[in-house]
DNA sequence: ATGTCC
């Protein structure tokens, strides 16, 4: 693979047609990456020679980087790509081994100034601590929920306790805003995941799991460039937010290993290959698609379901610390490693997004009715002891299938950061031993070291590059007040 | 990401 950071003048094929976009005429296809020149640049050959592979699978009409893009496993975390319904493929790979990871925010009815005390923080995150699990092998406290029920129907499977704002089907509340409370699939395909998965799978419902899933306190500072939207959303300057980070746990790697194999079989069987072997993809008509994307959806079920069900317990949390007028009303739900069936431009197409936000603008038919006139929230986290944001899609960005960055993106690997980055580092970072410290809920930072801000590009930049190519607006910037992190 | 090698 040459090297694909020419000279731009030298090089013909090397388009630069504004400051924040650059279409790359890549020997297997067209790339499109939306990223200011230094973030580009900065991305490293290997991202580029990733793409390179991922055009390699039969009929993709379209792929493109947002600005967070890296390295991961087949296919870059920040990758969005098109297929036809009709002619499609599906791919493990560029949904990720995280199915259904994504984000949730509520709203309290506290401002930050409640929480200016530190021992009132200390407090919080203790009470949440104790209502969700974070440690290795944790078990959650929802054994009264049938797994089945939460793989089917999604939200619509949790018995009413656990919606306490009186959601169902039928009864419009806050729930609805949340973005497909059940995924439908072909139910048949649950069965290739054996018994002992789905007993472990049940244990872990409620439980937030480690990397760089968090649940975090913020505090909330409106944008005046939308500051009309944010009014809408029932958002205000210091307002207390929860953010919640967490995917579908070991669901979704059951789902990944067992369809996994059949996918690999499939492709041997067709012929199909790319230059890395490890890119896995399937047609969307064949068995191993079909079954694949039954069971990514029973994934995308578990996971906005055991984001929800923390979003309960940290209620319940809140509720110990400020007393029972505490609220905790849901804004909104949203993954960003997930694939399936969009419309775009009246076309059916299957839209691959790996560590990319969905960001529909005010007025398009797909958002959910509440949301209907504004374009619902797109909900994009920080890393540790950075801001995290609130955006709102812009009607650019239909030219990127309105797919927005995910986050910082990570800049060094988990183990390079451990050798780099002092603890001093980090806890100064998070102000630790001062009066506004991001209270943790660890001890030690040691375990969590290679979450510093300093293994993660500045989320601040990434947010930048995709206002400026016009894919998107700020509605409110949350600034971190306490984080509970696993391990 | 992941019961990160039952």
């Amino acid at each position: 693979m040459h090297d694909y950071f020419p000279n731009e003048r030298n090089d013909p094929n090397y388009m630069s047609t504004t400051p924040y976009y650059r279409r790359i005429d890549l020997p297997a296809g067209d790339l499109h990456v939306f990223a200011a020149d230094d973030l580009f640049h900065a991305m490293g050959a290997k991202v580029l020679e990733m793409a390179n592979n991922n055009l390699q699978i039969p009929n993709i009409r379209y792929m493109s980087y947002t600005p967070d893009a890296h390295v991961g496993v087949g296919t870059c975390i920040g990758t969005t790509a098109v297929w036809g319904a009709g002619d499609g493929f599906v791919s493990p790979s560029i949904v990720g081994s995280d199915i259904g990871c994504g984000m949730r925010v509520h709203l309290t009815n506290l401002d930050a100034a409640d929480l200016r005390d530190v021992k009132v923080r200390r407090k919080l995150v203790k009470a949440i601590e104790k209502r969700i699990p974070v440690e290795n092998h944790a078990r959650g406290f929802f054994s009264d929920i049938r797994l089945d029920d939460v793989l089917r129907k999604g939200l619509h499977g949790l018995p009413n306790k656990y919606v306490p704002d009186g959601y169902t089907p039928r009864k419009a509340t806050s729930l609805t805003h949340v973005e497909c409370s059940r995924f439908r699939y072909e139910e048949d395909a649950l069965n290739r995941i054996p018994e002992p998965l789905w007993h472990r799978a049940h244990r872990q419902l409620g439980t937030l799991g480690g990397g760089n899933h968090f649940i975090e306190i913020q505090a909330l500072e409106t944008d005046e460039a939308n500051r009309g939207i944010a009014e809408r959303w029932g958002l205000r300057d210091g307002q207390v937010a929860v953010m919640i980070h967490s995917g579908s746990r070991a669901w979704g790697g059951a789902v990944n290993q067992y369809s996994g194999s059949e996918v690999a079989k499939t492709m041997h069987r067709l012929g199909l290959g790319t230059g890395d072997p490890k890119l896995a993809f399937a047609p969307l008509g064949s068995d191993a698609g079909r079954t694949y994307t039954a069971l990514m959806k029973s994934a995308l079920n578990f996971a906005v379901a055991n984001r929800h069900l923390m979003a309960y317990a940290v209620r319940d949390a809140f509720k110990e610390v400020f007393g029972t007028q505490a609220e905790l009303r849901t804004l909104y739900d949203l993954m960003h490693n997930y694939a399936g069936e969009e419309s775009h431009g009246g076309e059916e197409l299957f839209v691959h997004r790996k560590g990319t936000t969905k960001a529909l603008p005010a007025g398009h038919p797909d958002n959910p009715e509440p949301y209907r006139e504004t374009g619902h929230p797109a909900l994009i986290p920080g890393s540790m002891g950075t801001s995290s944001y609130l955006m709102v899609g812009a009607e650019g960005g239909g030219r990127n299938y309105h797919s927005i960055c995910h986050g910082a993106g990570r800049v060094r690997s988990r183990n390079a950061t451990k050798q780099l980055v002092k603890v001093d580092e980090f806890a100064s970072s998070l102000r630790i031993g001062q009066e506004d410290e991001i209270v943790v809920n660890h001890k030690g930072l040691e375990a969590i070291l290679d979450e510093s801000p300093q293994a993660y590009k500045d989320v601040d930049r990434i947010i930048d590059s995709v206002v400026g190519a016009g894919l998107a607006g700020v509605v409110a910037k949350c600034r971190p007040l306490a984080a509970i992190k696993g391990v």
